[in-house]
RNA sequence: GGAGGGGUACCAAAGCGGUCAAAUGGGGCGGGCUGUAAACCCGUUGACUUCGGUCUUCGAAAGUUCGAAUCUUUCCCCCUCCA
C-alpha cells in the first residue's frame, strides 16, 4: 500500500475491512475520490460515537478526497436493525427533518467548506427513496438479492438467533442501504462507501448491487467500532451520550469528558481523535512521564476540532482555576436567579432543586446527606442552610456537586 | 384461528394476600483511596415532608377483600408451539 491517505487511515487505525484494499489504493493514487458515510437522524444530535467517521471524512479532505455526507432521511424513516435487539421508535418525518438540520451544523464546523475541490456534498436519501415504485424497485432491484444470503448477515442473523421479531420493514433496510450507494455511485461518482464495522453486511451488498447492475467496481471500507477500556460502548447510555451538538453538550463538558480518559485509551484516542502527526504520537507515548498532561492534550486537540480554538482554550483554563486552586473558572455552567428571591433567604434545597443542579429536594438531601454539596467549596452539612445575598461573592455563588461538577450561581 | 408462557423500577430478574416503595445483580450517582485515571472498598438509587409521616408506582381498566404487585373479570401487548 502506498497512498497517503490509505496509509495513514491505517496508522490512526481506521482501517477494519476493505473490499479491495489494493485496487483501492491504486485507485486513490491515481485520482481524488468521492466517498460517502452516511449518518443515522434518530436523535437530534450525534454523539461521540459518530466522531471516528467523521474524523475520516476530515482525512479523505487532508489527502484532497471528497466526502460525501449522507443524512439519511429516508432510512431513518426505517430504522438500521444492525446491532439492535429491538424495533426502534418511528419517528415522524418532521422530527427527522429537524434532526437532519441540527446534525448537519457539526459537520459545517469541523469539516472544511473552503475548498472547493474537497467541499463535503450533503445529500439527503429520502430524496430518491420516497419517489420509489415499489413494484419497479422488486423487479429492478430485489431481483439482485436472495432471501438464502439476507439471512446470513450479522444484522438479520443475529436477530432471529436471538429470537427477537424483525419486522420485514426492518428486513428491508440493507437493500434501501445498497441502492443508496448505487445511486450515490451513479449520480455523484462515489466509488467508496464508509461505515462502522458494524455496517460490513449493508456495505458489500450495494457494492454487490453496483456491480451486478452497472458491472462496475466500488468499494467498501470499514473503521472498527471503538469501545472503552472499561468495554462500553463509546458515547452511548441514555443519561451519559456525549452529544457533538453544542445546545446539547457544553463545549467546557466536551473539553472534560476528553480529559477523563481512561489511561489505556489516551493512545489510540490521540490518534483517532486528533491530528497530531501518528510519529509525534508515539514520540508523546514514549516520552512524556505525566500522563495526565497527554490527557489535556487530548481535551485541548478535540475540543479545538469541534468547538474552535477559543472554546478549547476556555474550558482548559477554567479547568486549571477549578481543579487547581479551587477558584472560579469563566467556562463552569452558570445558572441566573433572581435577586428578589433572595431578599428574604432561600433554603438550600430550595436552591438545589430550583437551579436544576439536583433534579428534586429528595436528591439533593441525599446528596447532602452523602457529604456532596459544597457552597463556595465549603462542604454543607445542614440541608436545613438559608442562602442569603451575603453568601453571594460578587454577585456569585459557587455551587459544587461532587468533585467535577461546579455551578455558578448568579444574581441578576 | 387453537394450545401454552409471560408483561415488576434505568436494565435483567425475584416476589404470588399484610412484615413490599418491592430481594438480588448490572448500570447510574455520590464518598474514600488516587492523578479530574483504572482497580478496590463504602453509601445511595419514586416524589413531597413540619422527618411524625403523606402521596404515587409492579401492562390498562374494573372488581373481591379490613388489606392487592400478589385473587377474579375484561382489554392491550410480547413470546413459544400447532394450524
Amino acid at each position: 500500500m502506498k497512498n497517503a491517505f490509505l496509509l495513514e487511515m491505517q496508522s490512526r487505525g481506521y482501517l477494519n475491512q476493505c473490499t479491495d484494499l489494493h485496487k483501492l489504493d491504486d485507485i486513490c493514487n491515481n485520482q481524488a475520490i468521492n466517498a460517502y458515510i452516511g449518518f443515522d437522524c434518530t436523535a437530534n444530535s450525534l454523539h461521540v460515537g459518530s466522531l471516528l467517521q467523521i474524523m475520516v471524512l476530515k482525512l479523505m479532505q487532508k489527502h484532497g478526497h471528497r466526502p460525501i455526507i449522507l443524512l439519511g432521511g429516508g432510512t431513518t424513516l426505517i430504522g438500521d436493525p444492525s446491532g439492535k435487539d429491538a424495533t426502534r421508535k418511528i419517528l415522524q418525518q418532521s422530527e427527522i427533518k429537524k434532526n437532519i438540520n441540527n446534525i448537519k451544523k457539526v459537520f459545517l464546523k469541523i469539516l472544511d467548506m473552503s475548498n472547493k475541490k474537497t467541499k463535503p456534498i450533503f445529500v439527503n436519501n429520502y430524496d430518491w427513496l420516497a419517489k420509489l415504485n415499489y413494484i419497479e424497485f422488486l423487479r429492478d432491484i430485489g431481483c439482485h438479492f436472495t432471501i438464502n444470503k439476507m439471512l446470513t448477515f450479522d444484522s438479520i442473523k443475529l436477530r432471529l438467533e436471538r429470537e427477537q421479531s424483525l419486522s420485514y420493514m426492518e428486513f428491508n433496510y440493507m437493500i434501501l442501504q445498497a441502492y443508496d450507494f448505487y445511486q450515490l455511485f451513479k449520480t455523484k461518482k462515489c466509488v467508496l462507501q464508509i461505515g462502522g464495522s458494524d455496517q460490513w453486511g449493508n456495505i458489500i451488498n450495494g457494492v454487490e448491487l453496483i456491480r451486478r447492475m452497472m458491472k462496475k467496481d466500488s468499494f467498501g471500507l470499514t473503521t472498527p467500532l471503538i469501545t472503552l477500556a472499561s468495554g462500553a460502548k463509546m458515547g452511548k447510555t441514555e443519561k451519559g451520550a456525549i452529544w457533538l451538538n453544542e445546545n446539547l453538550f457544553s463545549s467546557y463538558d466536551y473539553w472534560q469528558f476528553w480529559r477523563n480518559t481512561d489511561d489505556k485509551d489516551i493512545e489510540r484516542f490521540l490518534k483517532f481523535f486528533t491530528e497530531i502527526d501518528t510519529k509525534q504520537i508515539d514520540n508523546l507515548i514514549k516520552n512524556e512521564t505525566d500522563i495526565n498532561k497527554l490527557k489535556i492534550l487530548l481535551a485541548n486537540e478535540t475540543t479545538k476540532i469541534l468547538h474552535g480554538k477559543i472554546a478549547a482554550k476556555k474550558a482548559e483554563e477554567t479547568a486549571k482555576s477549578t481543579f487547581e486552586t479551587g477558584g472560579v473558572g469563566i467556562d463552569l455552567p452558570e445558572i441566573k436567579l433572581e435577586k428578589k428571591d433572595f431578599n428574604k433567604g432561600m433554603k438550600v434545597l430550595e436552591l438545589l432543586s430550583l437551579s436544576k443542579i439536583m433534579s428534586s429536594k429528595n436528591e439533593a438531601r441525599r446528596a447532602i446527606k452523602g457529604n456532596a454539596i459544597k457552597i463556595n467549596n465549603i462542604s454543607l452539612q445542614d440541608e436545613n442552610k438559608i442562602i442569603s445575598i451575603d453568601d453571594f461573592k460578587d454577585k456569585i455563588l459557587k455551587v459544587s456537586f461532587g468533585k467535577k461538577k461546579h455551578y455558578l450561581i448568579k444574581i441578576i
